[in-house]
DNA sequence: GAAAGATTGTTGTTGACGACAACAATTGAT
DNA sequence: ATCAATTGTTGTCGTCAACAACAATCTTTC
């Protein structure tokens, strides 16, 4: 009943013992020991589930990485795109990041009450807004940017720093 | 004004074009970043945001594969764990696939309104209940897993075979 | 054996998030 | 001038993770 202790991060044998389709034998756990030995089985395999785990992941520590400037993934990727690109439309934001403009409206709301950004009404388009970086948004993004680079590196501790890598050549057609 | 032309060029990409790691000379950006080789598009290079848009794709085409079924990611988890491993406790089987145990009670309440699980009272604790896939749960599970496999086959088709199975290599970690 | 502490299932709330629908203002096309 | 499309905005709905609290039930400790 020790077996309290979470999944103790077993990076020892990764690929390895993953094969055991049908032993079930030891099927009468009790339910008393909340085991953690479960096998996954048919789970392990499925991307789905992994990039989930994954992604949850990586959230967390994003959040926790920068969780003295208040900002979450999507403020970042925001602020990051106006900073990359200034004058950008909502609509061209939104479309670059895959979000729906609909969401961006509240995300800029936050960052414009906080002074990162502002939304500057465009001179060819009265509909739109060109969205810049405050003066503060610029020199906050920099220090975003280091506590992102920081999390990218708890992410390369984790996988590892080729592995890491890889991922993201393999995904690079999300981007 | 330059900022339509920036708006109109970068909005329509979704993919393409992603292989200039430190060609940011054409950048005329304003902004003096920290230092950091982030080139034109910043968000490049980052994994969570890559990660979470794979993981969007990927649900959507689960959503959409099993849509005749009507079963969710978390769901076809939930039941594949449980199908695995029958007469695991509710808490066993959230610790196992890493959500709460207060969602997986809305979880099992759906899957036993379909009459594909089953809470059976724990003989040896009175709190828990011994999860099991009822007649019905099995060969619906069995339809599930061809229906998710033809997804999975769907992101080997996005992504590359031997890139998929790089990648469930490289986050087997977090299985 | 009884009190204290921990666990299990449950209910509820909060907030982030994606999807969708509608709307006013504005622009572009016919 | 008229009609369709776009942009920002507001709103709702459903999913999801994270917490907090609770009753019932073990487990530990004295």
């Amino acid at each position: 009943m020790a077996i309290k202790q979470q999944t103790s991060r077993k990076a020892a044998g990764t690929g390895a013992a993953i094969r055991r389709p049908q032993t079930r034998a030891a099927n009468d756990r009790t339910l008393g020991d909340a085991g953690d030995d479960i096998g996954l089985d048919a789970l392990v395999g499925h991307a789905g589930y992994v990039v989930r785990r994954f992604q949850l992941w990586i959230f967390q520590d994003f959040v926790k990485t920068l969780a003295t400037v208040d900002i979450r993934p999507t403020q970042y990727s925001v602020m990051t795109v106006i900073g990359a690109n200034p004058g950008l439309s909502q609509m061209a934001v939104a479309k670059r990041l895959g979000i729906e403009r609909a969401r961006l409206v509240h995300l800029l709301d936050s960052l414009e009450e906080r002074a990162f950004v502002s939304r500057i009404p465009s001179a060819t388009d009265r509909r739109s807004h060109a969205l810049h970086l405050t003066g503060r948004g610029k020199t906050a993004l920099a220090q975003f940017k280091r506590l992102a680079a920081e999390h990218e590196r708890h992410v390369a501790d984790k996988i590892g720093k080729e592995n890491r890598e890889q991922l993201l050549r393999i995904l690079a057609c999300f981007t």
